[in-house]
DNA sequence: ATGAAAGCGCTAACAC
DNA sequence: GTGTTAGCGCTTTCAT
């Protein structure tokens, strides 16, 4: 006989029943410690004992289906081979799990189209709620599921399509700090590699970039910023060379850390030093990039932190309706290491 | 009115009927591709209509319910920001969700009890099958599910706890083709920094070792091995400081890829050169190890490849009962970067 | 070709 | 304190 799927049939909640002498609804309450205080002591007991010995597990689905509740909450992410994603996740299923709920992950694999395919997929699963982290500022699936009233909190994009609960890092802290650090070393003539403007992050820190860099009086060229049209390392190394042809900047400021990686690797093939030639600041902090050649000089983003804030906004919201407080933006931290020094000619 | 979890209610079947004028029934067997024979060309298009208009989603819990079948598919990982598994799971589900179905991630965290745990709430939630990538060579856990006729593959890491499916990659063709590059070389007091010996390539790497450089000619003193507690960048520099202090390797064979980022840092840390002083190899070729300074000559194995193996193997036993065929090895690829070296003194 | 009805496993409203 | 009953949304016999 072939294995049924999920293996040996499972004890069902009236053969509990049976086997401890009571009707199915009162083993029910046995085992609901909300309802076990209506149950005599002793039939508690014996429920108890009875499914122990049966190794009964409650049918989820058939719960679900009752109290129109799934305890699954769906997570889609961008592309989960991305360093930066894991950590979110990670940090969302520990708060989830403890609440005791599963956690269903996504990967979009950066297709926008596939966005909305994963949310109407979980949808289907009655997913209670979602954490997407793989908003864009102009984000129609995002903006038509909070429209139908779905529980959905965003964390590290932010959209403008929706007013919708979300955890973000402090963009302009983190590149002013970056600047600053830059500046302070003597630099002038910042390059500045953002991520693609249809993101938040590369918007946000695009505006930041040029509002700190004026604050800090730095030069503003336009031929100075070229923005990457992924965040990856290829794109990266395709605005580095743009940027390394029409300019001549002492440091450059990626838009992330695959940016940076791809800039490191550019500046290699042209036979450019860093940091004795150029510094280079990333964005992130990532697995591993302590060990580049130089190690990178980065901002570090709290992404599991992130990911446990939005999982708790979730998770209020789950029990007590949509949160009014709608954005909150976690602090970022300045990582200097070896890819920044003062510019050769002293500035 | 608070929102519903789940959001707008969602049209059921019977609204879509009634829409159409029929019975919930005939409306079911309209949207069901296998029993669309069954009804009248005129009243499937009304019926497929009439769910267009009102946005219907099947409620996959109360066809589960029904059917016994969730297409839902737990793979367990035992840290998802090791880079290396995120590649698995993509791999896996994107054979997985081709088929219909939903991937479920759980992850333990290297906790040997977590991941009885997870295969639990697992089942509870009554996934169809399992994908193991945390498996330890005693598994009880593991043992014990097979045992219920729990259909489930391992990927990654073997077992010996239980006769399952599994899907890894050749350990000792990976472990001959870098100690050949390295006797190649010249080297010959080769130090060995597997990982862990519960896990199966812990072990198996190991042996194949042992095999290959008694094969080769190396030194097979026991000083040149030491045994990694696990697989980590700290684990790893551990090793490695036990290994420089008690001999003096020309290079060093490390159990992944992690622990050779440990080995690099103590050579640093040691004013040992790399490759010039000691010649370093990995395993995996994770992300990056390509941007290490040096960059990294490692082993690479096909993760995704091995996911998607390993669902393949999945869903044939969802489809056909526990497949005969037990054990799928795929081919792994030596690639030499800059780590390794002649030895200084040529051997 | 379609309607009727039963029932998957569970919970909750209602008896007693 | 516990049994009874109805029903979540769907599929699937069984009639017709």
């Amino acid at each position: 006989m072939a294995a049924r799927p999920g293996g040996t049939r499972h004890a069902t909640l009236k053969d509990v029943a049976e086997r401890a002498g009571v009707h199915a609804g009162t083993a029910s309450r046995a085992l609901n410690p909300a309802t076990q205080g209506l149950v005599s002591e002793a039939t508690v007991r014996a429920v108890r004992e009875a499914a122990k010995a049966l190794d009964y597990r409650p049918n989820s689905m058939a719960r679900g289906l009752k109290t129109n509740k799934t305890f699954m909450v769906g997570v889609i992410v961008p592309d989960l081979s991305n360093p930066l994603f894991p950590p979110i996740v990670r940090g969302a299923e520990e708060v989830l799990s403890r609440a005791g709920y599963t956690t269903i992950i996504a990967d979009t694999d950066n297709d926008r189209e596939r966005e909305g395919e994963s949310i109407a997929a979980l949808r289907a699963r009655q997913v209670d709620g979602l954490l997407v982290a793989s908003a864009s500022r102009d984000d129609e699936a995002v903006r038509t599921a909070v429209e139908q009233g779905v529980p959905l909190v965003l964390v590290n994009r932010r959209t403008e399509s929706a007013n919708v609960p979300t955890v973000t890092s402090d963009d302009r802290s983190g590149i002013e700090k970056a600047l600053e650090h830059l500046v302070r070393l003597g630099h002038t003539a910042i390059g500045h590699l953002p991520g693609p403007a249809h993101l938040s992050t590369g918007l946000e820190r695009a505006r930041a970039f040029r509002h700190h860099m004026s604050e800090l009086g730095g030069t503003l060229a336009p031929e100075l910023t070229v923005e990457c049209s992924t965040y990856s390392v290829d794109a990266g190394a395709v605005a580095a060379r743009t940027l390394l042809d029409q300019a001549e900047p002492t440091a450059i400021l990626a838009g992330n850390d695959q940016i940076a990686v791809g800039v490191l690797d550019v500046l290699r093939e042209r036979g450019l030093r860093c940091p004795e030639d150029v510094s280079v600041v990333g964005y992130n902090d990532m697995t591993f990039m302590d060990k580049l050649s130089p190690p990178l000089t980065t901002v570090r983003v709290p992404h599991a932190a992130m990911g446990a804030e939005a999982a708790q906004l979730l998770l209020r919201w789950l029990a007590e309706g949509p949160p009014a407080a709608n954005v909150l933006t976690l602090p970022v931290e300045l990582v200097v290491r070896g890819s920044t020094a003062r510019p050769r000619a002293g500035g």
